[in-house]
DNA sequence: AGTTCCATGTCGCGG
DNA sequence: CCGCGACGTGGAACT
């Protein structure tokens, strides 16, 4: 890695143009090639950047950085107010726990926390426009397609409508109803589900954890 | 702006728990006290963050941020190879063009590239479910709702299709037909178009300009 | 390579 | 502060 703070002006000509004037930022150069400017502040994203794969090209105090799609960044430096270059190997990685899969996983185990009486006939049952997270059976042998995210926002209520149109064309499922599960769930969410005849359904991911392990314990 | 390259563990509890276990990796703390923790490579979004506001307490080789949310990010070093500080000052801010407000500012000022005859009765014209680009009459006097994109895929579609269901039941404007704007159509957004009786318009941003600084020219 | 969907998304604007 | 939509979204998983 290597790090300048420096006078520079910035131009980014890609997907849109941008211009940074002058002033003082930190230049980063990761080993991947990968190069990111950023200002003393505003969070974690930089003002501008370029990913790899690219090509960065020094010409004195002028950088220039090119990707294979024709994206590119130049740099124009002034003063250099400080440089160093390190390396600093492979990084093990991230170890998650709590998203959208985990909590997938968490209700396949216990549907009833859904509904009294659900049972789980399939994960990530297959359809011709994207996999229904849980496809389950309710206590009166009906078809209910389950869409599970963490936060519940009006793009997933479409989504889980998408495929109750196409689950519905089928005979050997029909008629299917929609339960849409999420952490929280935003009130234009809600009301569009209303709307559409789907049930909404909060879960705590804490609580369901507790009542995972209490299953489990029964075993 | 603190730069420091050590090695560490970082630990983040909040909307996640997640680990990192030992590595050599660049901490950045900017002057509004935000923290970001680098590997050298994996573009710029750094492994683990927290963003201002929040506090950061300094015990010995232990360092815990926290937010007024409750998240935090807990970073233990080891050997620390590097650190300096330094201030970069206020930045001057970044200057766009070429996104979908002015893509929609242009095509406001020349309608007719959308469709002959087309007139712009209001911009962002204002719904309970949200703002319709462009409220237009064509030369028949029938009302048009247009969805300005720069890439056109489904999801402007369904936002489209939800402002018109919503346009028609007003006796004032009805009937309401759509027209989807974008740089680019993804065949799937022009397929569910079609099928909603929506019209799609690709537009060229660099023609749009030129159409738009010829019309200008013969004022 | 193209497509879809998730994200500790982040960011900015308007109510 | 919430809600909502754009983003040079980035990134991963899957076809």
């Amino acid at each position: 890695m290597r790090i300048r703070i420096a006078e520079c002006t910035v131009r980014y000509e890609g997907r849109l143009d941008a211009y940074l004037p002058w002033a003082t930022r930190l230049i980063m150069v990761k080993a991947d090639g990968c190069v990111a400017v950023h200002a003393d502040g505003g969070a974690y994203k930089p003002l501008n950047w370029m990913n790899a794969p690219n090509t960065l090209i020094e010409d004195g105090d002028t950088w220039t950085v090119v990707n294979p799609k024709g994206e590119k960044l130049i740099i124009e430096f002034g003063e250099v107010h400080f440089e160093t270059t390190r390396e600093l190997g492979e990084d093990p990685g991230l170890v998650k726990d709590g998203v959208e899969l985990e909590l997938q996983r968490l209700l396949a185990e216990t549907p009833e926390v859904i509904e009294a009486g659900l049972k789980v006939i399939r994960r990530e049952y297959s359809t011709p426009i994207g996999p229904v997270d849980l496809l389950c059976r309710d206590s009166d042998g009906g078809t209910v397609a389950v869409e599970v995210k963490r936060r519940g926002e009006i793009d997933g209520v479409e989504q889980l409508d998408r495929y109750l149109e196409f689950l519905n064309r089928d005979s050997r499922l029909a008629p299917v109803r929609g339960v849409f599960v999420a952490q929280v769930i935003k009130p234009q969410a809600r009301l569009l589900a209303e709307d559409r005849g789907i049930i909404c359904v909060q879960v705590d991911y804490d609580e369901l954890r507790g009542a995972d392990s209490d299953l489990l314990r029964l075993f």
